[in-house]
DNA sequence: TCAAATTCGTTTCAGTTGCAACAAATTTCT
DNA sequence: AGAAATTTGTTGCAACTGAAACGAATTTGA
């Protein structure tokens, strides 16, 4: 005879509910990103920090946007070649890589922010929380994990 | 001269956070369950499945949890060379293919259960929402989601 | 000063992913 | 009944992924 099995849910269970979520959300937002622009989400964060942020390299860009140093070379490659973005070496330390937005690609902020802006609303229109109760609880998180060892 | 730029903040866009947070406590379990277990998150999704809801077969499992169908399949081959669970093919419908947790699998199923549910008491905390608050307000995104069309 | 250690961005490589093709089995439709 | 369409689980394949290797540049420290 096996022992008896514990209670368990796994549709109500807080990191299967994100992973879902997210799934979700990023193939919504991967669709929308790809078809009117061509791009991937990984670009769309890059081209993002350049506008909203002063992070001018590689190595910022990863460390604030949680991607892969590799992957934002790739990304970065494929912007430069359609014209979005162009790099320069920096001049005292030549390591370093600066990014900076062409206008093609301050236009392509541009016209992408108001959609992304108006998807997020629609998500948040299905919650009873207000948006910005839902933002400070996810930042919060956000922060707790990674600060903090879990388990 | 371009245009102004519209108000954009990623750190608090909601489609951004959920996908950092995700990933982090994906990161996280897939940690637990291959230190201690040697299994993927698939697995231990497919194993819950198992031992929780009467899904049998591949195509419940996949829906289910959805897993894309292919990955279900090598996953229960991995299962299965484990000794963790058993196929059977459907005796009225030989498409079909049973699935059984082994002892062993029930077995591993109530030693990381609990594990589990602390992990998931260790993320609850760090909010200040309540635990049952929180799992019902993202299976209701999550319903909303898997309805309705996004933008 | 100069050898060792570190940092930066790119590239390589092996493992993973998901879509699509597939064979086997069943259901539908005439 | 039986041809066509559908469903099920597996496999092939090309794209993606991230860890590690790498060369170039800089910093450290003896």
């Amino acid at each position: 005879m096996t022992q008896d099995l514990p209670g368990f849910d796994l549709e109500h269970y807080v990191p299967y509910q994100f992973s879902v979520i997210s799934a979700q959300l990023s193939a919504n937002l991967a669709a929308l990103y790809r078809d009117r622009f061509g791009i991937s989400v990984a670009e769309w964060r890059i081209l993002v920090n350049l506008a909203y942020s002063d992070s001018r390299t590689v190595r910022d860009i990863q460390q604030r946007v949680r991607l892969d140093k590799a992957k934002v070379s790739r990304a970065v490659v494929q912007l430069e070649s359609r014209g979005l973005l162009t790099k320069e070496i920096d001049g005292t330390d030549r390591r370093l890589l600066h990014l900076e937005l062409t206008d093609a690609g301050r236009q392509m902020v541009c016209e992408l922010v108001p959609l992304a802006n108006k998807f997020q609303d629609q998500v948040a229109q299905k919650l009873s929380l207000d948006i910005a109760d839902l933002q400070s609880q996810l930042a919060h998180l956000m922060k707790e994990l990674s600060d903090g060892e879990t388990l």
